[in-house]
RNA sequence: GCCCGGGUGGCGGAACAGGCAGACGCGCCGGUCUCAAAAACCGGUGGCCGCAAGGCCGUGCGGGUUCGAUUCCCGCCCCGGGCACCA
């Protein structure tokens, strides 16, 4: 053994010897309970950086801390391998993605041994593989069955860049991509579609069903799927002389008490009757500039917010069902198609845009809903037809209010929600002109991508029967290796694949060429831990059973929608499948914070990149995990600072010299000793309390202070040492000081505490297979406390008094301890907080 | 505009349930050892006043509740993030 702390030589030596124990892998065992962690598996990118190292090495505590608590942890790693940087690096580099990414796989892999992480290997996923993707397809089939998939032509979002198409969820608030960050454009494609709204009520609502998330994403959850209540209304199309037809047009409103103030009704640009409404007709030139203006747009202008709306009159008018009354259709940039029906009846006098878009083009704003105190609803309260036609405000009014010139709601108070909306709405049930609805914000899933390093959709477009799934027999249909990605070639570009036959009619047919959304490999992984090897199933029911739902889950706040959204889908798909039992794959959740330097994000393009690497080859595994963990809280972000890198390492040395000099000490026995005296006691009841701490902190992911903690124990367990000279010292205490405090590093700076516990404790077998230390309440109590005595709320003196003494002796205590700041003064009120202070007022 | 976070020493951060603000670490200052340095160890370290004992101020700002507020309530300011022409 080496007398001074040499990460180096210790931290191979025990990778090497836990990979050959298989130290890590677990299977079920019905006896102990169990825990499932996960931390979110990482794309191959190559080398780690530091996110990955706290995203990891959190984890990493967790399950060691559980495993050493008795429970059977499953703590599997994987790699989410499919998507386009393999294929962008392929073309740069000349090679083929699927080498790039292997390659990468195994660097990553090392890196990951490298950290000492504890890892389960033989359960490990890589989506690329055949034997994962295969069940993606048969996912895919399934959901076929189901009515789940759907190919349907409608504008999607397009990136120039990656040329392939986006699911919504994919592209970020400011109209971008959310991998490479360029402008999305606006194409209409037809694509294959995951039917997630079927399932958007209940996304919504279980999501409190999930006390152990974070607010902040269940938040963006909500806000994402968006669920209005309102009502659709029907409104009757006039032909071009203005008399009623046959067709009418569905509108989505959330007040339809508000109705009797529609004095406009807008189609989106992008509307299929707009061309029809104006063909040949003196309205077809301006309404086609504001159409192809709206087209031009990209999604970035589009994504700008509220700016000035345009829009042209089509000459036509539709009725408006609750006053027979026509008002002219108008068509309006700020209408969306994917919204709704794409149809909106205008409400100048409720709505701020409609309001907007009034005065810009001249059209009446009667009120229609006026708030209690406006002085004009004086003389409309009772006045039921329309005798104001425009209101002198700056602004649209949608709060709470009194319906006015609403014909016989006239004098009902209403709002959003009020009575008003559902009485409109009651109203127009009763006519068969609308009903009540519900809209959501969420679409549907677009999960056909134009790339090669994907999964293909297994399906065949057959000229006899159309589209027709590929049979489950013939799975998997296989990504060829032969595109040649350095050529820009795709599987559209391969006779060779696409060319088949119908599987229905046996007649020539072409494969589908679109690869899936690597999103839908990362939608089910976790699942597939369970039974990672099973070929012959997508996973044995048990198995799942055993293992899932994942107890704790931890990984980026980057994924709040986009993965985690979809794989409570795929969860839910599976239990109405009858896969699994449950309807929620994770439990708990923890999004980790980033990891920043000089208050930036690391990142090659700033050239503020900590490589991981370095630091190791520096300092070790063990004081960068104790590091990262310790500098700040795991859901907050934390900054980087080598000084303080280099302070953890400090530490870890005086942790080794301690203990291995209590080793030596003890190394002949621990004798007699049990001294009765105020250090020994001291240092035990320290010793328990930072037991108790680092327990507590652990469950509640609070690592850095569990480390602040250890590091309290130590400087308790030198204290002791400085004032109990050699000789005179507890030596059975100080054993068990230096081996609790082992067993409590264990899981933060697993190889120093292995080397420690076995090479320099003597100890046979693994720490890592050790009982986590007891805490002992009554070995943490204190026999005396000292506590303060505040006059008017100043700390004034301090007394030392027996923890269990009563009040009256601890006020009379505290008294002769504040004695001067009495004198001559009335104690008005006395307070003992037992333990802590006593506070007394005085006048 | 709406919804979440957050604002505490020179810095990262503590304070679990309203109870002594600043744990722990970094940095800095002083010291021991050394020819010197590194390492290690010892002591100090919120601000102001004071030789000292001690006193006053102090958790973004302004109020409030309370014996007592970083913590609870009301009203603001600032920073970060998400969503946003969603009818």
């Amino acid at each position: 053994m080496s007398r001074r702390y040499d990460p180096h030589a210790i931290e191979p030596k025990w990778q090497d010897a836990w990979e050959r124990d298989s130290l890590y892998s677990v299977t079920e065992d019905a006896t102990k309970p169990t825990y499932y962690l996960l931390e979110m598996f990482p794309y191959p990118s190559g080398d780690i950086h530091m996110g990955h190292v706290r995203n990891y090495t959190i984890g990493d505590v967790v399950a060691r801390h559980l495993t050493m608590r008795g429970h059977q942890v499953l703590h599997p790693i994987g790699w989410d391998a499919f998507g386009l940087p393999a294929e962008n690096a392929a073309i740069k580099s000349n090679t083929h993605p699927a080498e790039w990414t292997y390659a990468n796989i195994e660097t990553q892999k090392a890196s990951f041994k490298r950290m000492g992480f504890s890892y389960d290997w033989d359960r490990t996923v890589v989506t690329c593989d055949e034997g994962y993707y295969r069940w993606g397809q048969w996912i895919f089939l399934k959901f076929w069955e189901r009515g789940l998939v759907e190919r349907k032509s409608s504008p999607v979002n397009w990136c120039p860049s990656c040329k392939t198409v986006l699911a919504n969820e994919q592209v970020l608030g400011d109209g971008v991509c959310w991998r490479c960050k360029s402008a999305v454009e606006k194409r209409e494609l037809e694509q294959w579609y995951f039917k997630i709204t079927e399932y958007a009520d209940e996304l919504l609502n279980d999501l409190e069903t999930l006390p152990g998330w974070p607010e902040r994403v269940k938040a963006m959850q909500a806000n994402w799927i968006g669920r209005s209540e309102g009502a659709e209304v029907d409104f009757t199309l006039c032909d071009a002389d203005g008399e009623p037809t046959d067709t009418t047009i569905t509108v989505f409103t959330t007040r339809p008490d508000t109705l009797f103030g529609c004095t406009f009704f807008l189609l989106a640009p992008e509307h299929p009757l707009v061309g029809e409404l104006v063909y040949g007709t003196e309205y077809a030139a301006p309404v086609l500039k504001v159409v192809e203006a709206a087209a031009k747009e990209t999604a970035v202008e589009r994504a700008m917010g509220e700016r000035e709306k345009r829009g042209a009159f089509t000459g036509r008018y539709v009725v408006n069902p609750v006053n027979g009354e026509k008002v002219p259709v108008w068509v309006a940039d700020y209408v969306l198609m994917e919204y709704g029906t794409g149809a909106v009846m205008a409400v100048p006098c409720g709505d701020q845009r409609d309001f907007e878009f009034a005065r810009t083009y001249g059209l009446p704003i009667p009120p229609v809903v006026l708030p209690e105190d406006d002085p004009a609803l004086e003389t409309l309260r009772e006045v039921r037809d329309r005798q104001f036609d425009n209101v002198t405000w700056e602004c649209a009014y949608d709060g709470p209010g009194i319906m006015v010139q609403s014909g016989a709601f006239t004098g009902m108070p209403t709002g959003k929600g009020g009575a008003g909306v559902q009485a409109v709405t009651r109203w127009l049930e009763d006519r068969g002109t609308g009903r009540f609805s519900i809209n959501f914000r969420l679409r549907d899933w677009l999960i056909s991508r134009q790339r090669y390093w994907g999964n293909p959709i297994p399906a065949v477009h057959c000229p006899a029967c159309g589209l027709v799934p590929v049979p489950e027999t013939e799975l998997p249909v296989r990504l060829p290796r032969s595109v040649d990605i350095t050529k820009g070639e795709t599987l559209a570009d391969h006779p060779e694949f696409y060319t088949t036959t119908c599987p229905s009619c046996s007649g020539p047919a072409r494969r589908e060429t679109d690869t899936m959304d690597t999103f839908t490999c990362s939608s089910w992984y976790y699942l597939r831990y369970c039974d990672a090897r099973n070929d012959e199933a997508i996973w044995e029911f048990e198995k799942a059973a055993y293992w899932m739902p994942v107890d704790q889950y931890i990984g980026g706040i980057e994924h709040a929608i986009l993965h985690l959204l979809y794989s409570r889908f795929f969860t839910k798909v599976f239990r109405d499948m009858g896969l699994v039992t449950f309807g929620e794959p994770f439990t708990n959740l923890l999004t980790q914070g980033m990891v920043k330097k000089d208050g930036e994000v690391m990142s090659k393009s700033k050239g503020n990149v900590v490589a991981p690497e370095d630091m190791i080859a520096e300092f070790g595994a063990d004081a960068l995990r104790a590091y990262v963990l310790f500098m700040a809280p795991p859901d907050k972000d934390l900054e980087w600072s080598y000084d303080g890198l280099e302070g953890m390492f400090r530490w870890l040395g005086r942790v080794w010299r301690l203990v291995a000099e209590v080793g030596k000490e003890t190394a002949g026995g621990c004798g007699i000793a049990a001294s009765g005296d105020p250090a020994t006691k001291n240092l035990r009841r320290e010793t328990h309390r930072v037991i108790g701490k680092v327990s507590d902190d652990i469950g509640r992911f609070q690592l850095n202070t569990s480390i602040a903690a250890m590091m309290e124990l130590t400087n308790a367990a030198y204290d002791y040492r400085k004032a109990v000279r050699d000789g005179a010292r507890d030596l059975a205490l100080t054993r068990e000081v230096a081996e609790t405090l082992t067993l409590l590093l264990a899981p933060y700076v697993p190889h120093m505490a292995e080397e420690l516990w076995s090479e320099v404790l003597g100890h046979q077998g693994s720490v890592h297979r050790q009982a986590w230390p007891a805490y002992d309440a009554s070995a943490a109590a204190a026999e005396e406390v000292e506590m303060a005595v505040q006059v008017n709320g100043k700390v004034r003196g301090r007394i030392t008094v027996a923890a269990d003494l009563a009040e009256e002796a601890i006020m009379a205590a505290a008294f002769t301890a504040v004695a001067s700041h009495l004198e001559g003064k009335e104690v008005v009120k006395a307070v003992v907080v037992a333990g802590k202070l006593v506070s007394v007022v005085v006048k």
